[in-house]
DNA sequence: TACTATTTAATAATGATTCTAAATAATAAA
DNA sequence: TTTATTATTTAGAATCATTATTAAATAGTA
């Protein structure tokens, strides 16, 4: 986990910017929840409890400037709020969603899944692509079928 | 086109809504830029031209009820503005987009292309789809090569 | 006509995000 | 070191999209 900060930090310098306390402590609370989905008044919230002089434009300056390295993803489900989602390291392209109409739950998807379809789309739309977003909406494996286990996402 | 109308006429009908001259003038507007992603505002200032007397927040209100009875999709590409994207007749699923990162423009695939995909994560994540969005970032035709022709999307 | 429900316009309110100005820290130059 | 320059931060104001409110208008119906 340390090492992951690191290689952020490195990341920052490379792009002439610096990792200051502030982009440090936001840095970590991304890290401290990975698995969820956070606004940027989440991580404000989160990041105030162990850098409590920090602002919420600090905060949104600071995932502005993670979205742009590409370290940190920007989404938006539909409701009125964009949520930050760092991005697995090494990942060339951006991670897919489920979002259960039900409950509400995030789940992620870390396969890619769509190699060829975009091969289609380059070919037949002579479309670069560079970056995707995927998400589906439907029905979760929690409200879908009660008492059924958690499937193997890491298929 | 006049068919059409009268097909959205009966949708709103059978949700028990009516079809008031506000919410045909903004139908009408949707229809007559049906290659656009219109924002709300966008809308609302096309239908003062047809129906000055209309209001913001109606066509806010009609557009959440076109988005309710799946009519029209509503969108969000990052910026902060929800867009409006009228449903192909019949189509169980929304299109997808690609989205170019050099002119902004945003092309629509009405193909479905997803359907392994989706057989997969219904199988593999237990997780029942009812609908999705798929949106590709990239360099679009007009910008990659210049000179080139539109390629036929309609394969 | 009278009653009821729906829809509307206008505007206020809200909530997310961005901007601004002043303060502070870091860096480079002398 | 001292000074100048530049980046970064904070706090709060401002902005922008969207939603809620309220009273009036409209339509549908008994």
């Amino acid at each position: 986990m340390e090492t992951r900060i690191d290689r952020i930090k490195k990341q920052l310098h490379a792009a002439s910017y610096k990792l200051t306390p502030q982009r440090e402590a936001t840095v970590r609370i991304l890290l401290d929840h990975e698995e969820d989905h956070l606004s940027a008044e989440d991580v404000y919230l989160l990041v105030k409890d162990i850098a409590p002089e920090i602002g919420l434009a600090t905060v949104y300056r600071t995932l502005e400037l993670l979205t742009e390295l590409k370290i940190v993803d920007k989404i938006n489900f539909g409701d009125g709020v964009s949520r930050y989602d760092l991005r697995q390291e090494g990942a060339a392209h951006f991670h897919h969603h489920l979002v259960c109409l039900e409950c509400g739950a995030v789940d992620e998807i870390q396969e890619d899944l769509l190699e060829d379809v975009e091969a289609i789309v380059e070919k037949r739309w002579n479309f670069q692509i560079k970056d995707h977003r995927l998400t589906f909406h439907g029905i979760c494996w929690r409200c879908n079928d009660l008492g059924a286990e958690k499937p193997e996402n890491d298929a």
